[in-house]
Parts: C-alpha cells; structure tokens; sequence
DNA sequence: CCGAGGGCATAGAGCGCTCTCCCGACCCCA
DNA sequence: TGGGGTCGGGAGAGCGCTCTATGCCCTCGG
C-alpha cells in the first residue's frame, strides 16, 4: 500500500514472461509450463507481490464481499444509532450468526462488511453500496417486520438472503426454523414432566416467529389436555421476559410450568420466580427458546429449544454464494428443525 | 451490478459535458458552473448513476474500507474458528466496540470488514487482505497478551490502531483506559462503605490491564489501611468468575467486599455468594468492571467501574483515519478515564 | 517434406474512474 | 485595446488487472 506495491508488471519483468502468464499462475492455472510456473511463483516470492483488488473487481465485477446487513425497523435517530449496533450485538443470537457467515465465507476468501440499516438513509446507504460493486451481495437479518429493507432489494434486483421469512412476501432466498415444531417441543417437554398449569411468554405478536412458535406450543399443548394456555408478550428481551412473568404469576401463582420464547426471557422469567420464591424446576419447570449462550451460563442451566443458528447462518451465505455466481436463478428457502437441549430447569 | 450500470461517460452523454465534468461534480471539487452542476446532478438521477468503487479506489488507492479485527492467540485449529468467533460475540464488550466504531465511520462513508484472527493462517489472511488494498487499514482488538498480529502489521507498515496498549512495545497508535485509577476507584468504594476483609479476582495476570487494575486496587487498599489483599485470579469469563470466588470464600469466609475485574466475574462472584447464603451488597459488597450491559441486567445491578468503551472505539477509528490520511506520522496514544457507577451491589 | 493442429505464451484492448495538463473565454487594469 | 490572470471545462493518460485474439513452435499424419 505504502511504497509504491509491486504489479503485476514487475513480477513479470522479474520473471521474463509477460503479464498475462503472471495472471495465470496467480489465478487457476490454465495451461502454464510447470516450469514456467515455478519461475513465476518464485518471482512473486521475491517481490512480494498481492493482487490488487480494486484492478481485478473492475474487471471481473466481483468484489469477494459481502454485507452483513442488521436492519431495524422504521426510522430510528442520528443519536440511537449506535445504541442500536450495541443493542443487536448485546443479543448473543447475532454473534452466531456471524460465526456461521464467517465460518461459510472465510474458506472462499470473502469477507463480509458489518451495516446497520435502521433509518431510510442507513437504508439508502446499504442500496448504494451494493449498486456501487462494493460487495456482491447482501445477508440481511431483521429485526423488525415491517422492515422495508430486502423489499427494496428486490426490487433493485441486487442478489440477498434473509434470515427468516419475510412477513409480507418478497422475491429473495431465506432461511428460517421450523418455529411451529420448536413450540411443540417445549409444550412436549412440559407435557412430559407432568406440568398441569403451563403458560408462556410469547414474543412480539408481530414478529411471525413469535406466533408460530406459540401456535406449536398451544396446539400440543390443547392436544395433551390443556386447551387454555395463558400468554404474555414480551419483547426477547430480559426486562420484558420479566415484566411478562411478573403479570402471568400475579394472575395465575399456581403455576407449573413456563415456555418463554427465547432465552433472555427464560432467564428474566427464571429472575422472577425466583425472587417469588419459587424454586426452577422443582416448583415450576422453564423451557426457553433458541440455546443461546445464556441458556447454558444461566442459573439454573435452561432447558430450551435449539435453533441450529450457525447453520443457519452458514445455509444463508451459502445461497447468496449462489445467486451471486449465477448457479441459482430463483428465490429458495431452506428450514431447520429445532432440537430440544434437556439442561435442568425443565 | 446486473444489467449494465450505467458509467460515468452515460451520465456526460446525457447531460452533454465531458467525463471530468461529470466526475467533478460528483466528488464536490473545484469550479463547475452551478447550472452545470444542477444538469449533471439530473442526468445523474434520470440514469440512476452510481460510482463504481472498484474503478475509483483503483486511482485513489482508497478503499473506504478498515478492518475490523479480533485477533486471538496463538494457534486456533480450524473447527474451533467459528465457537471463537462465537465466543468474541458473547462477550458484550465487542459489541460497544462495533457500536463506538460504527458510529464513526458512518459519516464518513466507511465500513468496518468483519475478519478474525487466531490463527496463523488467518493472520496472513488480514496481511494480504491489507496488502492487496482491500481495506486501507485495521482496527486491531487483541484477545490474548501473546498476539503477534499488531508487530505483523507494524512491520508491513500497515496503518493499524490498536485497543489497548500492546504489551510488548510496538510502533502502532492505541486507545487505553488508566486500568490504575478504575482500581483505585473500586478500593475507594469499598473503602467508603467500610469493608474491612476484602478480596479481589483479578483477570489473568498475563494481560496487562489485569496487573494495574490489580496495583490500582492494592496500592489504594494499602493506602486505605488494607495491606493485605487476597487476590484470586479469573479469565474474565463468567464461570472464572464462579472458581475464583468458590475459592476465595472458602479460605476467607468473613469477606466483606469483592472487587471483580470485570463484570462477568462479578456476576459469578455475585451468583457464588448468593448460594453460599451471602446478601450482596447486605453481607459483602461487590464492584465489577466495565459497565457492560451485564452490570444493569444482573442481580443484584452492579457497582462497576465504567470503561467508556463506545468513545474508545471511536478514538480508534478517528487516530486510523488520521493515519490513512497521512495526517498523522508517528503513532499516538490515547488514554482514557475510567468512572464509578454506583448501582446496588456495593 | 509439408500442412494441420494443439499446447503455451504474448500483445493489447479495455474495465470505470481520477487527475493533470491544456485551452478557450472572460475580466481587470493599464 | 492589449496583456496577464482566473475560471470553467475538455482531452487523454493512466491505475493494475483479466481475457480474447493471435502467434509461435513443436509434433504428427499424410
């Protein structure tokens, strides 16, 4: 970068071969003299030599990046923005998500670039970057449904995968869990212990996950012999999984057991009963949702529902891999069914 | 990306100029006639123009890129890559990092790269990335004290910046926080509420920081008339946190206060002396480190020291930019005060 | 012995942009 | 009115790479 970077040109000169047989030796070789190759290998050793990327995306219109986008929901201010990076990065569930983008991406050299699109002009700016070539393609996680975000991906036709399934329907590959069954799980897991009097902590009633993961579990739940099942929707945050549990237990104190829709709820739902006095699981059995790491730090360890979120991840960058070499023209969708993780509070 | 962006000559063709004028007006320099101008900007609009970045940065030698890079220690194999990106992630402190460093560049038209590095192979990897001008510098957060990545890119002359001053010297920029006074200001709030018998689990004594929250703490606890520190030594983990103080309750059953030096320790700490029938702050008061998300969230909420992590951060990317820009030679340090956080558990 | 054919290397044309000249028009002042 | 200065714009040379077209040479069939 500094002094004057070797090119292509001066390991060719050092080589006594032209450019374009440097050219082939660096990238797969077509039909280069094994000799010839070893001489231009060595010359690249001596002069140091690294392809410049800029000069060979202008060419080959590929950039070997990709955006990892983390879209909000409508228009959050100058100031929350970078409440909201801490805030998404606070949730453990992201982090894996990164290592299973990570873990696809690092073995085809190429990277992906951190965005937050929590405003229209966060927003603008991800369209941009995409339409400018800075990377070939976008993975985007929302953490809202009304996000307009892979919408207006689309429809500027820039390749994208989403994880989870857009509530309103989009032209874009996604991943997603089988949420319904995750649910089912949990209620089986109740079910199985005994529990007579269950209710759970669903979360946002808006968020389409939240609502088949607590179909799932109300249906198995009815099945089993208990068709009334109280709710409380929390916001997959401690504090809501708190504030929900403090309403379910003042109304119903003779409670069993508990289904939180995700972890961090578990754990604020775990909080309460406990400072109730109520020991988990011998008085009221937990099951929290996704195994996040909480769920194994947590006191007592949680018995939850696994969301395989790494290969989830991973399943993600790999159909974007695809859109962008051209090997898959129209949308798919790829589900992945959750697991039940026995630990010891249910 | 797909069909044909339009360039820069289409942009000139329809507003009738030259290329250059076209270019001028896009970049915002120099004299063009404000009528011009206003033309140009239309047929930007009208053809839905946008720069191509590969063909820019291949002029500029700017890419508007850095590198973000959590570097770890020695040798990770390749399975353990992803539980090591995972791990990173878990931590809340990175996340205040993304958020301080985000919030930053963004005004600036820059994007953080994601990439790890812990492993050799993965440290060339961010070598060559740097090299071949794929990002025109690093923001290097260094998990482990033996990291050998900052001396790597200091001898590549590679503009880097570092969080925390390295251990063995290196001629790179850093942020850092007076880890001395943080432990000066835990002792001091123990101190003030009286605790007599008091112990500490330190992080581990290679790192750096550990040693002078330590010697902070010690030095002023001594000061105080508490020559005699326990200390038990932690890996900033939660369940480090958990050993240490299992160990240090049962030789000194009588303590009354606890300085954690981080807040994921304090918790364990916490969650130890809760099972051993302890109240915290009633029996023994308890100050952790950081003010990460865990300090609020906690139970009891934790007494910490804050680290102004998300400042930090951006007093990393502004000394990178300043080094990218040339407008900064020599390498620079940048300290940072630490602040009490009073909450409940001390 | 000659021409066809195939393996291997080179020449050279861009990719889309920036930026340095350079030139024309206009202004000011003598 | 003319000379020097400034301002606004155009022409064109690359930046470093890939890739197609082309050419060389050696082998082999006729």
């Amino acid at each position: 970068m500094n002094r004057q970077a070797p090119t292509l040109e001066d390991v060719a000169r050092e080589a006594g071969v032209s450019r374009a047989t440097v050219s082939r030796v660096v990238n797969g070789v077509r039909n280069v003299d094994p000799a010839i190759q070893d001489l231009v290998r060595l010359a690249i050793e001596r002069t140091g030599y690294a392809p410049n990327r800029a000069a060979r995306s202008l060419v080959t219109r590929r950039t070997g990046t990709v955006a990892l986008v983390v879209s909000g929901a409508g228009d959050t201010s100058e100031q929350e923005q970078n409440a909201f990076a801490a805030r998404v990065f606070a949730d453990p569930f992201f982090g894996r998500v990164v290592g299973g983008v990570v873990g696809f991406l690092r073995p085809r050299a190429t990277h992906p670039v951190l965005m937050f699109a929590e405003s229209p002009e966060a927003r603008g700016e991800v369209l941009r970057y995409l339409r400018q070539g800075n990377a070939d393609g976008a993975l985007v996680v929302s953490t809202h449904p009304d996000d307009p975000l892979p919408a207006l991906l689309a429809d500027a036709g820039l390749p994208a995968v989403l994880f989870a399934r857009p509530v309103r329907p989009v032209a874009l590959s996604h991943v997603d869990l089988a949420h319904w069954d995750g649910g089912r799980l949990a209620a089986e897991r109740l079910l199985a212990r005994g529990c007579r009097k269950v209710a759970t902590v669903s979360g946002p009633w808006a968020v389409a996950a939240s609502q088949e993961r607590l179909a799932g579990f109300r249906d198995t739940m009815a099945r089993g012999g208990h068709p009334y099942v109280p709710v409380a929707e929390g916001g997959f945050t401690l504090d809501s999984g708190v504030a929900a549990m403090t309403g379910l237990l003042a109304e119903h104190p003779d409670l069993e057991g508990v289904f939180a829709a995700n972890d961090l709820m578990a754990q604020g739902v775990c909080q309460v009963l406990r400072e109730r006095g109520r020991r988990v699981p011998g008085d009221v059995a937990v099951v929290g949702f996704d195994d996040s790491s909480v769920a194994a730090t947590c006191r007592p360890p949680l018995t939850t529902v696994r969301q395989p979120v790494e290969d989830m991840a991973a399943a993600m960058a790999r159909l974007l891999d695809e859109h962008i070499r051209g090997l898959r023209d129209e949308p798919a969708s790829v589900l992945f069914e959750p697991e039940l993780v026995v630990r010891e509070s249910a």
